[in-house]
RNA sequence: CGGGGUGUGGCGCAGUUGGCUAGCGUACUUGCAUGGGGUGCAAGGGGUCGGAAGUUCGAGUCUUCUCACCCCGACCA
């Protein structure tokens, strides 16, 4: 079968879609906006799950579970909040249904609405933040550091698979703090966990930075966010954290009784990643010839294929093939053994090239004769033997090659794809043309970056952490500026 | 929500100004050969043409409505 997926070049929205379908990731449901997530795709959210998981207990959390529903007067306490996301709310008005009188079908029983209606949480700060002024009465109780795993609902107009859908997976992490101090250390202590799971699992590097007034969280005092760029030259956030100060806590009354015996409000935080991280993943590494998976989250790490002709050679290279499994086991390498007789080795081949399994070994009769495997890289696609001898070590060693040689590749990408420009021409020259990130100085307005935004469609990513301070002119506008932020069209 | 497009065996598609038995590729099943990069040959099974209503002697084809998906906008993680 000859190539069946848009490359890039030609196609870069129809290549994601093709890879999403044919790696086996998600598929559309029947439902509209809404994904299956496939086994497939589910397990390199598992490995994503774990991983964020210890990093969110290692760093004091622990796991909760709020409602999914949300009654509908709790949105309105939060003023920014509810025009947030008030446009993208799903609601639940009633709770029957009964059989249509034409006999076809069901219909909704008008006589069971509901008193109050409810909200599918599109975020759960609300339901959370209600729940939390029960919980705390002393400095004593705090801080509260919770994270829910959870499915939350924005009922978007456009969707595509894992970047934007109506259902999503994703945590949420929220915190109560008696201090501000505390909550800001908590706030950025999240980011650096997010930067680092993404940078060293997802092998993706990040800009950590916060977020101008026109893309804060609705809610928040204030968002930091970490930016990754995709092989289009288009940015997508990849994580976010928020200080939410005391705004929650004022909504829904959350105080508490400090050292000096005074009632205060408490201080909030709240931080998200969702399974958009593997619409990220994809677009990031993957390549003309499919899905291209980082060692860390690829759902096996190594492949092997048996090569034979009948069923006795089958046995024989068998019996090596489960020998070396059992060897790359037991220094935690996880492989697959596709024995299947049902499919060819060149379909198998192709199959695991195109569904991104970083190392695929090749073991047929002649190698048995040699005391080697042919072993084939996905990330470079070259193709090599090697002795039997020491195989796990050498594939050990392959794995944190490709490891390493993935985040090398983006990292570059994104240096090479970062351009700092200081005129107006330039700055829309460069977004058409070239994309990826512009370093442009910006006067600090809102209605600068909304300009800006009509114009070009580029938005402000971020403000980078430690951003060197600069003497300049706003590209747009000309007034004077103390800075370059980062600029760049968007996921 | 606005503009454009597409819905025909699992998937990808063809189907003329309405016409008689709805095709092709691939996938599937069976057999034989084959097996180090998507095997070859042969024989088979599978479709109320997205759904509803209408026009007509006759609708995959025309009309209206509706649903879903894709692309481009506005909005958003």
């Amino acid at each position: 079968m000859a190539q069946d997926f848009s490359t890039r070049e030609e196609n870069y929205s129809q290549w994601y879609n093709d890879i999403v379908i044919k790696a086996d990731l998600a598929e559309n449901s029947a439902v509209r906006g809404c994904m299956v997530i496939k086994p497939y795709g589910y397990a390199i959210w598992e490995k994503m799950q774990a991983v964020l998981d210890k990093m969110f207990k290692d760093t004091g959390h622990s796991n909760a579970y709020f409602p999914l529903f949300i009654p509908k007067s709790f949105f309105s306490k939060e003023a920014s909040h509810v025009e947030g996301f008030a446009k993208e709310c799903a609601i639940v008005t009633h709770y029957r249904l009964k059989n249509s009188p034409d006999g076809k079908g069901v219909i909704v029983d008008e006589t069971a609405k509901l008193e109050e209606e409810l909200i599918v949480r599109p975020t759960s700060e609300t339901i959370i933040w209600d729940t939390y002024r029960n919980w705390v009465q002393s400095y004593r109780d705090l801080p509260i550091l919770v994270n829910q795993w959870a499915n939350v609902v924005r009922w978007e107009m456009r969707t595509r698979l894992f970047l934007r859908t109506a259902e999503f997976l994703w945590q949420e992490g929220h915190t109560a703090h008696s201090t501000q101090n505390e909550a800001i250390a908590e706030t950025e202590q999240m980011l650096k966990v997010y930067a680092d799971f993404v940078e060293n699992w997802m092998a993706l590097p990040v800009l950590q930075g916060i977020k101008s007034a026109n893309e804060r969280f609705a809610g928040a005092v204030e968002t930091y966010c970490i930016e990754s760029l995709m092989q289009d030259g288009k940015a997508l956030q990849a994580g976010t954290s928020h200080f939410l100060g005391q705004n929650f806590a004022k909504a829904f009354d959350v105080k508490f009784t400090n050292k000096e015996g005074k009632q205060d409000y408490v201080w909030a935080t709240s931080w998200g990643v969702s399974t958009r991280l593997i619409g990220a993943l994809i677009m990031a590494h993957s390549d003309d010839k499919g899905l291209v998976l980082p060692p860390k989250l690829a759902p096996f790490q190594v492949v092997i294929v048996p090569i034979y002709k009948k069923d006795e050679q089958l046995a024989e290279v068998s019996v090596k093939a489960l020998e070396i499994k059992k060897a790359l086991e037991a220094i935690g390498i996880s492989v697959k053994y596709d024995n299947r007789d049902t499919q060819k080795p060149g379909w198998k081949f192709a199959e695991y090239e195109f569904k991104g399994v970083p190392v695929r070994l090749a073991l047929g009769p002649r190698d048995i004769e040699e005391g080697t495997v042919e072993v084939a890289r996905r990330d470079t696609l070259e193709k090599k033997t090697y002795s039997q001898e020491n195989i796990a070590e050498t594939i050990k060693n392959l794995l944190e090659d490709i490891q390493k040689n993935l985040f090398d590749k983006a990292y570059k990408f994104r240096e090479d794809s970062t351009t700092k420009v200081d005129n107006w021409e330039e700055f829309k020259s460069v977004l058409n043309n070239k994309g990826g990130f512009v370093l442009a100085h910006w006067d600090g307005t809102s209605e600068t970056e909304q300009k800006i935004k009509e114009e070009t469609k580029a938005t402000i990513r971020c403000i980078p952490l430690n951003n060197p301070l600069e003497d300049g002119k706003c590209v747009f506008s000309g007034k004077p500026s103390i800075q370059r932020v980062v600029f760049a069209k968007s996921y």
